[in-house]
DNA sequence: GTCACTGTATTAAGCGCTTAAGACAATAAT
DNA sequence: ATTATTGTCTTAAGCGCTTAATACAGTGAC
C-alpha cells in the first residue's frame, strides 16, 4: 500500500486515516491479514511506536481485530466496512462543501468546481 | 468573523486558513482594515502570539499588507484575491476527489455523493 | 507633549508527538 | 524443544506548538 505523510499534521492521525481508507475501500480485503506493526512502519517510513498507536486507534473503529500473537486481520463484517466507507465518503463531501461555502461559493458553483477538477485529471 | 478551532491540528495553521478564506471570500473587503492582533486573538480565543504567527504567514501570501503602527489592511489587488479564491477552491475540490478515490469511488460516484450532501443540508 | 494603540520581540514553561532502543509474554513454525 | 515472529510496553530524549507575561518603538489622536 502507498503511504503519504505530510509534516503539518500528527503522523499517527494520517496513518489512521489512510489505514481506514484502505480497509474501507477493500484494498485490504475482509478477513485478510495485515502486515505486522514493524513491517507497516517500515513501509510508511515511521517509527514502529507511531504505527502501533495508529493501529490501536484503528481497532477502536471496529475495522480490524487483533489476535495477540498472530497479527491483525480485517474484520469479516462486510456490513461494517461498507458503512464505514459511506461515512468516510460523506464526511469528505461535507468538508468540501463547507470549504466551498467559506469561500463564498454556492452549491451550484461547488458542483461545477468538482466537475472542473474531474475534467482536469 | 466566526472562528472554528479544533485540537487535532496546529492552531496557527487553522487560523491562517480561515483568514485566507475570509479575505478570499470578501468577508474582509479589499482595502478594509483588519482588527488588531490582540482583538483577533480574543475573538478566536487563542494567544496573541499564535494569532500573530498566523498573520505573519498570511502576509507572505500577499493578501494583506502591514503598516507598522497603523494595523493591517486587506490588499487592494482584487485580481490577487480572486486568484487566491480560485486556487483555494480548486485545492478543496482536488482534495475531495483524492479522498473519494482513496475510498474506491469513481468520479461519477463522487459527483453523486456531493449532490447527496447538498440535498441533505 | 501626552496617551493609547499598533505590530513586533523576548523569555519561560508546559504539553503532545515522534523517534530511539530495548524488553516482555505468547504463539506459530521448524 | 528451540527459534522467530507477534502485539505490547517502557524509558528517554528532542522538537514544535501554545500559552503567558512583558517589553519596546513608532504613530495617530487629543
Amino acid at each position: 500500500m502507498e503511504w503519504n505523510i505530510r509534516a503539518d499534521r500528527p503522523v499517527y492521525l494520517q496513518l489512521l486515516e489512510q489505514l481506514e481508507a484502505a480497509v474501507a475501500s477493500g484494498a485490504y480485503a475482509p478477513g485478510e491479514r495485515l502486515p505486522g506493526v514493524r513491517e507497516l512502519a517500515a513501509q510508511a517510513g515511521v517509527n514502529p511506536n507511531t504505527m502501533q498507536r495508529a493501529l490501536a486507534e484503528l481497532e477502536t473503529r471496529g475495522l480490524v481485530r487483533t489476535q495477540r500473537t498472530a497479527g491483525r486481520t480485517v474484520t469479516d463484517d462486510a456490513q461494517a466496512i461498507a458503512s464505514a466507507r459511506r461515512a468516510l465518503a460523506m464526511r469528505s463531501a461535507r468538508e468540501f462543501l463547507a470549504a466551498a461555502h467559506a469561500l463564498g461559493l454556492t452549491n451550484e458553483e461547488a458542483a461545477e468546481l468538482l466537475a472542473a477538477a474531474i475534467r482536469e485529471e
